[in-house]
DNA sequence: GCGGACTGCTTACCT
DNA sequence: ACAGGTAAGCAGTCCGCG
C-alpha cells in the first residue's frame, strides 16, 4: 500500500497531453497533484505561507484581495511552469477614498468625518461630469481602511450624506483595481518589490487588422488599443485541480447539513489536469478489510482510519493548490470540510479555506493560498448558460451538464451514502471529481480561457468573476472606462432625477416600457423562406445612434431636434457617448474580426479555437449590453436610454418590413430582429440588405434559408427545414422541458417524418404517417403501456414551496407531498409529477394505474396540434374522430 | 352545486 | 439580481341557472 502510493508520487512518466497553442497543455509536464504530495515531509500549513517574494517571474494575476491585518490590497499572480502562487501587496500607498462635493472647509466641520478614527486627509481634485457635459471641482476623502469609507452606521460615507458622497460604494478591491488599471488574466512580474505589467505579445497581423476597422485618431482608435492586448494575448495554460467530497449521512434524499457537519467525511477525491488523481477514502475500524477501489492506473488511493487524518492530508494539499475546481463548493464540499475540520479540533490557522457570507443565501469558500472555482456557480450564470452554451443544458446539475457538454454522464448512486462500501464510493467520487476537471478540460480548454478573458475584459478577478452576473461583469467594464478618463461616476438617483422615467407604455402588465415587434405569422407550410436578420440589432443601435445614459435627453439645447421615433427623447450630438462608444468598438471587433475567423476552416484548430473563445466571450457583453441599461438594478438605469434603444429597433424592424413589400417581398413571420422572407430573388435581397444598411445604418445579414417553414397561427411557434436538412424547432409544446418524456419522443418522431419532406408534394404522405403516428400513441396510452416515469411532468419550483399563497400550482401541490413523506424540497428543485384522476401525485409515488389517460391525451392533441395547424388539419375530425372508432370498433 | 367567462399566477419559451 | 413579448395551463372568482 504504502510502496504503491509512493512510487505514485513520484510519477517518473511523464504525462502526454494535447500539443502547445493558445489555451492548450505544453506537449508534457509533470502532475501538479504529484508535486504536490511528494513534498509531504512539509507540514500542513507550509512555512513559505504567504510567499511574497521581492522578485518573481512573470505570473497571470488572478485575483485582487485585500489584507485585513496589513490594511493593504493583496494581488496573487500564478506562475503556471512553477505551479506555484505568489502574493503582492500595494507599496504604493493607496488608500481608500470617496468623492464630495463640500469645499475643505465645509468638511473640516464635519466632524463623521475628520475625527473619524480612519480618517487619514484631504486632497482637492476635478473630475468630468459627463451628466452635465463639464468639469467638476471635488474633493477626495482618504481613509486608512474600507469600512471607514463605507460598510458601517458612522462611515465617512454616512457622515457626508449620499448626495454628497460619489464612489464610497466601489468596493476597495475593485477601486484599486481601476485606479492602478489591473488587467486580471493578463502577465504581470514582480521586480524589486514593485510590480510590473509583462508587455504582451500577441499576433501583429491581427492587431493590424483589427486597427484597419477604425479611423485612425478616432476615439475608437484610442479605445482599441486599449483592448489589443486584452483580446489577443494567448491563454495562459493553468494547471489545476478539482475536488469532490462524499459524506456519510444515513438519510436518504437529505444533503448533509454543511453548517453543523455532524457525519464523517468518508471520501475525498482530487483530480489535476493531467488524470492524475488520488482519492483519500475513511474506513471505520468496525467494518471488514476494504476492497481496492477499481480506479484508473495514473490514480491513487488510501485509506483512513482516523477521519482527522483524512481532511489533514486534504488540507495538505489545498494549501498548495493554486486553482480548484469543484462543483457547489461554496455551498457544500468546501464548506462542509472546513466546518468538520473545526468541529474535529484542526485549529484554524491550519485550514486552507475562509467561508464568507455572499449575497443572498450563498456562501463562498474561498482558499487562502490560491483561487476557488465554483463551476456550478459559474455554469448557472444565465448569459453562460444562454450565450456561450447556446442553452445546451436546462438544468444544473453535475450529471446534467457534463451529459449535455461532454456527452458523458454519472454513474448513479445505488444505496445509501452509509451503506455503500468504501471501495465503491471511492470509485463515485472519483468519477464526480473526474468529470468536475473535465467541464474545463474540454474544446482546447475553453471554459477557463474564457473566464480568463472575462477576467480581463471586465477588470475582475477569477473568484468574483466566476461568481457574479453579468450586469456586474459590465458595471465593472464601466467603472474602470470611467476611472480610466477621470469621468465622475454617477449616483442612480442623479440619472433618474435627470433624465426621468420611461414615456411608452408596455404591452405586458408590470413591465416598464414598449419593447420589441412581433409580427403576426402567416400560418402555413411555405417552401424557400430565407430569413434575414440585424447583426446583433440592440448594440448596433447603441453604436449608430449614440444611445448612452448621458447622450439621451443630454443638456444641450441644440440637440432636442435628434428625435428618437415614437418617444419624447432626443439623442446628443455634440459628444460620444461612452456605453455607445465601448459597445460599438466590441460590436464591429466582433462581428468584423473574431466571429469569421472563429468560422475559417483554413485556419488551424486551435487558431479557430482561440478566435471562437474571444468572439463568445464579446457576444456575453453584447447581449446584455442592453438590458442592464433598462434594469432598476443596475447603477447605471437609465429608462429612457433602453425605450429608445427598442423604439429605434421597432423603427428598424417596421421601415425594413415596407421596403421589403415595396420591393414585392412578402414578409411571413418576424420577431424583434429578423424577417422570414418568402422566397426572395437575389436582386430583391441584396436591395433590402443596401437599404437597410444604407437608411438605417444597422448591418442585415441572411441568417438562414429554409427548404420549408411550418409556422403555426402562434407567435413565437414555428419548424423549420432547412435545405441540409437541419431541423430548427422554436417554443413548440414538444420540445419544451417540462414536457413528459414520452411525448417529447413522439414529438420527435413527427419531427422525423417532417425532416424528410422535399417537396410539396410529399406531405400527403407525410401527413398520412403523423396521424398513424398519433393514434399509435394514444392507443399506447389507453393499454397504459408507458414507464410511469415517462409520463412526468417536470416542473421547476421557482420559490420555497412554502411561499406560494396566491395559488398553488400543480407542481407545488406535488412538492408538498414529498415534503409531507420526507423529503427536502428546495427553490430550483425539478419536481416531477403525473396527472390522476383525483389531483396530481410525485412520480415518486405513482403506479401506472394511477394516472388519468384523458388527460395526457388532451395533452398529446395540443402538442401535435401546434404543427397540425401549420399542416392544415384539424384533429378533431381526423384523430379524434377515428380514435373512437377503434376505441369502440 | 356546477360550468363558462374571466382574470391572475406561474412556468417556459423567443428575440 | 440584463430586457420585453408570447403561449399554455391552471387556480381562483363571479355569475347565471327557476
Amino acid at each position: 500500500m504504502r510502496d504503491k502510493l509512493t512510487s505514485w508520487m513520484q510519477g517518473t512518466k511523464p504525462v502526454k497531453t494535447k500539443p502547445a497553442g493558445s489555451g492548450a497543455s505544453p506537449a508534457s509536464r509533470r502532475s501538479l497533484l504529484q508535486t504536490i504530495v511528494a513534498s509531504s515531509n512539509e507540514s500542513i500549513r507550509p512555512e513559505w505561507y504567504p510567499r511574497t517574494p521581492k522578485s518573481a517571474l512573470p505570473g497571470v494575476l488572478l485575483n485582487i484581495e485585500y489584507d485585513g491585518q496589513k490594511a493593504l490590497a493583496k494581488l496573487k499572480l500564478y506562475n503556471p511552469s512553477s505551479m506555484k502562487v505568489y502574493e503582492w501587496l500595494d507599496n504604493s500607498e493607496h488608500h481608500p477614498y470617496c468623492l464630495t462635493d463640500y469645499s475643505r472647509s465645509e468638511i473640516e466641520k464635519i466632524k463623521g468625518v475628520v475625527e473619524h478614527k480612519g480618517f487619514l486627509k484631504i486632497e482637492e481634485t476635478s473630475k468630468f461630469y459627463l451628466l452635465l457635459d463639464k468639469e467638476q471641482q471635488l474633493v477626495s476623502i482618504v481613509a486608512s481602511d474600507p469600512l471607514a469609507i463605507g460598510g458601517r452606521r458612522d462611515s465617512i460615507r454616512e457622515a457626508l450624506g449620499r448626495e454628497h458622497s460619489w464612489e464610497a460604494d466601489i468596493r476597495y478591491t475593485k477601486c484599486y483595481t481601476y485606479d492602478r488599471a489591473l488587467t486580471p488574466g493578463l502577465y504581470y512580474k514582480i521586480k524589486e518589490g514593485n510590480l510590473l505589467p509583462v508587455p504582451q505579445k500577441f499576433s501583429v497581423q491581427d492587431a493590424a487588422k483589427i486597427r484597419g476597422l477604425f479611423k485612425t485618431e478616432s476615439e475608437e482608435f484610442t479605445l482599441i488599443e486599449e483592448y489589443l492586448p486584452l483580446f489577443l494575448s494567448p491563454a495562459a495554460y493553468l494547471p489545476r485541480i478539482s475536488l469532490d467530497i462524499e459524506v456519510g449521512s444515513p438519510h436518504i434524499d437529505r444533503i448533509p447539513d454543511p453548517v453543523t457537519a455532524e457525519h464523517p467525511v468518508t471520501a475525498v477525491a482530487l483530480s489535476d489536469d493531467t488524470e492524475t488523481g488520488i482519492v483519500f477514502i475513511l474506513h471505520r475500524s468496525n467494518e471488514q478489510d476494504a476492497k481496492e477501489p477499481q480506479l484508473p492506473e495514473r490514480v491513487a488511493h488510501q485509506y483512513f482510519t482516523e477521519e482527522r487524518q483524512l481532511l489533514e492530508a486534504v488540507f495538505h494539499i489545498l494549501w498548495r493548490t493554486p486553482i480548484l475546481l469543484t462543483f457547489n463548493g461554496d455551498n457544500f464540499d468546501l464548506r462542509y470540510l472546513a466546518n468538520r475540520a473545526k468541529k474535529l479540533g484542526i485549529p484554524s490557522p491550519d485550514i486552507p479555506i475562509r467561508l464568507r457570507q455572499g449575497l443572498g443565501s450563498n456562501f463562498e469558500a474561498h482558499l487562502k493560498y490560491g483561487v476557488h472555482i465554483d463551476l456550478y456557480r459559474f455554469f448557472h450564470n444565465r448569459s453562460i448558460q444562454i450565450y456561450a452554451f447556446r442553452n445546451r443544458y436546462r438544468e444544473f446539475r453535475l450529471e446534467d451538464i457534463s451529459q449535455a457538454l461532454l456527452g458523458e454522464g454519472k454513474r448513479e448512486l445505488p444505496d445509501l451514502i452509509s451503506r455503500i462500501p468504501p471501495d465503491i464510493l471511492a470509485e463515485y467520487c472519483w468519477q464526480d471529481t473526474r468529470l468536475t476537471m473535465k467541464l474545463t478540460q474540454f474544446d482546447n480548454n475553453l471554459v477557463l480561457s474564457l473566464i480568463l478573458l472575462l477576467m480581463r475584459v471586465s477588470h475582475q478577478g477569477m473568484h468574483d468573476l466566476t461568481r457574479s452576473a453579468v450586469s456586474n461583469w459590465i458595471r465593472s467594464l464601466l467603472y474602470y472606462a470611467h476611472r480610466q478618463r477621470n469621468y465622475l461616476i454617477p449616483h442612480k438617483e442623479e440619472i433618474e432625477s435627470l433624465k426621468g422615467k420611461a414615456k411608452t407604455e408596455a404591452v405586458i402588465k408590470g413591465r416598464k416600457y414598449l419593447g420589441a415587434i412581433v409580427v403576426e405569422p402567416q400560418a402555413g407550410v411555405h417552401f424557400n423562406v430565407t430569413v434575414v436578420d440585424f447583426a446583433s440589432l440592440y448594440p448596433s443601435i447603441m453604436k449608430a445612434y449614440n444611445i448612452s445614459y448621458e447622450t439621451v435627453r443630454c443638456s444641450h439645447p441644440e440637440c432636442k431636434g435628434n428625435t428618437v421615433p415614437e418617444t419624447p427623447h432626443w439623442i446628443c450630438t455634440k459628444r460620444k457617448g461612452l456605453t455607445s462608444l465601448i459597445i460599438g468598438v466590441i460590436r464591429d471587433v466582433r462581428v468584423e474580426h473574431f466571429k469569421p475567423r472563429s468560422k475559417d476552416k483554413t485556419l488551424s484548430e486551435t487558431q479557430r479555437s482561440w478566435y471562437s473563445v474571444v468572439e463568445q466571450a464579446l457576444k456575453v457583453f453584447l447581449n446584455a449590453s442592453y438590458g442592464v441599461v433598462g434594469a432598476v438594478h443596475f447603477p447605471l438605469y437609465c429608462a429612457p436610454a433602453a425605450e429608445s434603444i427598442t423604439a429605434l429597433g421597432r423603427y428598424a424592424i417596421t421601415e425594413t418590413i415596407k421596403q421589403a413589400e415595396a420591393l414585392g417581398v412578402t414578409v411571413l413571420y418576424g420577431d424583434t430582429d429578423s424577417l422570414f422572407l418568402s422566397n426572395p430573388g437575389k436582386e430583391q435581397l441584396r436591395k433590402l440588405i443596401e437599404y437597410s444598411e444604407r437608411e438605417l445604418r444597422v448591418e442585415l445579414d441572411v441568417e438562414k434559408e429554409y427548404r420549408y417553414v411550418a409556422l403555426s397561427s402562434r407567435k413565437k411557434n414555428y419548424l423549420g427545414v432547412t435545405k441540409s436538412g437541419h431541423v430548427d424547432i422554436k417554443g413548440l409544446t414538444g420540445k419544451k422541458r417540462n414536457t413528459p418524456l414520452f411525448l417529447q419522443r413522439a414529438f420527435m418522431q413527427m419531427v422525423e417524418i417532417l425532416r424528410q419532406v422535399q417537396s410539396p408534394g410529399d406531405f400527403a404522405a407525410a401527413k398520412e404517417r403523423i396521424l398513424r403516428l398519433a393514434r399509435e400513441h394514444l392507443a399506447k396510452l389507453d393499454r397504459r403501456d408507458y414507464p410511469v416515469e415517462e409520463l412526468a411532468i417536470r416542473m421547476q419550483i421557482t420559490k420555497p414551496p412554502d411561499s406560494y399563497v396566491k395559488t398553488t400550482p400543480q407542481h407545488v401541490k406535488a412538492a408538498r407531498q414529498l415534503i409531507r413523506a420526507g423529503r427536502d424540497v428546495s427553490a430550483g428543485d425539478i419536481i416531477a409529477f403525473i396527472k390522476t384522476t383525483d389531483g396530481v401525485k410525485p412520480v415518486e409515488h405513482a403506479s401506472i394505474q394511477d394516472i388519468d389517460i384523458s388527460k395526457y391525451k388532451d395533452l398529446v392533441k395540443s402538442t401535435f396540434e401546434q404543427v397540425l395547424d401549420a399542416l392544415g388539419i384539424e384533429w378533431n375530425e381526423t384523430i379524434g374522430i377515428r380514435t373512437l372508432d377503434t376505441f369502440f370498433g
